[in-house]
DNA sequence: TCTTAGCTTTACGTTAACGTAAAGGTTAAA
DNA sequence: TTTAACCTTTACGTTAACGTAAAGCTAAGA
């Protein structure tokens, strides 16, 4: 038995995408799906790549760098000197999510406040206490 | 003595960003420095809306999205109407904070075994055994 | 006084990431 | 056989977030 195989609406469906977006996603080399006469056959790994870059644009990733994502999962080249440009890559977007890491956990700690803040102003308004005091 | 002002340039320089941003910033309601004549006059508070607006975009907020943590920032309606409205876009905020969470942690699990297989694949490389084996 | 540096507004240009519509091919059920 | 539900390509439209002039005001230094 071969591998599980998906229509692009199944994909769409599941993922909770246009298809135009899937097909747009094929078009800036994303994805290359194989072809059953002219219509395009997903499998598992291009489901894969899809979650892949969905998970990237939940957290502000362009296109281009989910698509460097996706080719750091590919087979490699195999050379060596592109083993270690991808070691960098792979080492910089490292950093990257380090970096993103900080600013969600900064912005957890602001919302706390924001939020005790609003704790604070209602039960003064609930007290009956003028706004202004 | 008087609180710290900036120049736009000032900023600018400071956070590394064009005047160009800022104003944009500003024409887009999220922030409105003080004047003197023509010139703005920024604030230590206007600064820390700056670094609020670029912390977000890092990890992926619109202008939109910042426009809103900056007002969970400021001084509030004081109506308990819109106080619980405030409490219901921190709590959605939160939620969208440890998703993405979960999508860093989850891409920086692939980065291991991407790293991983890049390591195996100098190693086979550098001990002289054919790439196809 | 003239130039330089920095500020202003106005306005058109650009890129990314699709949305939306048009026009048409194919298979399955009624 | 025709209608419906898929699929395809091509192409123009749209939004966000600025970039990039252009044209002009203003204060400080040579």
């Amino acid at each position: 038995m071969h591998c599980a195989t998906y229509s692009i609406s199944d994909l769409a469906r599941e993922l909770d995408i246009t298809t135009r977006a899937i097909r747009f996603y094929e078009e800036q080399g994303l994805l290359s799906p194989e072809r059953r006469g002219q219509e395009r056959v997903y499998c598992a790994r291009d489901k894969v790549s899809l979650k892949l870059i969905l998970r990237g644009k939940r957290i502000g990733f362009s296109l281009a760098e989910c698509r460097e994502l996706i080719s750091l999962y590919d087979p490699m080249g195999g050379n060596q000197k592109q083993l270690n440009t991808m070691l960098g890559k792979i080492a910089d977007r490292r950093a990257q999510l380090e970096q993103q890491m900080l600013d969600i956990q900064q912005m957890q700690i602001e919302l706390d406040t924001a939020e005790e803040r609003c704790h604070v102003a209602l039960t003064k308004t609930l007290s009956g206490r003028p706004i202004s005091a």
